[in-house]
DNA sequence: TCATTAACACGGG
DNA sequence: CCCGTGTTAATGA
């Protein structure tokens, strides 16, 4: 494992710390579609994406879903890094979007790897992009209207997929998204008109990005 | 005005 | 037949 995290970390993280993260880590493989926490269970370890794409929901009290953001390489999700440090339970869902591989860390060595300043910038660098990604969600919630959420959400499936053609149904795009078929059927068939997607049975193939 | 819910028809696998 | 899709009507925020 000291060979993956040098080959990711190098530059990051100091090879002492590396060699200590080696030592108490999981190494682990994931398939697409594998759900790696639920709302409300209680966090043991903070993940570190490698490769891959790592979808992250927020639940309502209804077990209603919202998608906030994707983790994509070297990642972190400092919502995770909060429950972590506090030794709460998880705010959110997670669930692979693609096949990945991702390193477990935990949750007691947080505070340990502190003593490292390399941690201390990481773990901080983290914090900042989830938060300027979670602004970009409030942003995007608030001002945007459905079909330009609903063409990013798109958007970013063609990235994370590095393909124009999506597997996804109508009804699974309505529950990450917080709405009902009936609509996302209505904006997609919108967006197909105005040439941005064409449509067809369990696939969107997006052309304009 | 726009989302939601229920209901229905159509058609591909 | 089952399920995804496209649409409509009624209802409510």
């Amino acid at each position: 494992m000291i060979d993956i995290l040098r080959e990711n970390f190098s530059q990051l993280l100091e090879d002492e710390l590396l060699v200590e993260i080696s030592k108490v880590s999981i190494h682990m493989r994931v398939n697409g579609g594998d759900i790696l926490m639920e709302s409300g269970s209680t966090v043991t370890h903070m993940p570190i994406l490698l490769s891959g794409a790592i979808k992250i929901f927020r639940l309502d009290d209804d077990y209603r879903e919202q998608i906030l953001y994707f983790l994509e390489n070297g990642d972190t999700c400092a919502l995770t890094l909060n429950c972590c440090l506090g030794k709460a339970k998880s705010e959110i869902k997670a669930q692979a979007e693609i096949d990945s591989e991702i390193i477990l860390i935990p949750a007691e060595q947080m505070e340990v790897f502190l003593k490292y300043p390399s941690w201390s910038r990481f773990v901080f660098a983290s914090f900042n992009t989830r938060l300027v990604e979670l602004l970009e969600v409030v942003d995007s919630l608030a001002f945007m209207n459905l079909d330009e959420r609903l063409f990013n959400y798109l958007r970013d499936k063609v990235l994370i997929n590095s393909n124009q053609l999506i597997e996804v149904t109508h009804n699974q795009i309505a529950q990450e998204m917080n709405t009902s078929r009936v609509v996302i059927s209505r904006v997609l068939k919108i967006l197909e008109m105005e040439n941005k997607i064409k449509l067809h049975r369990n696939k969107i193939e997006v052309l304009a990005i």
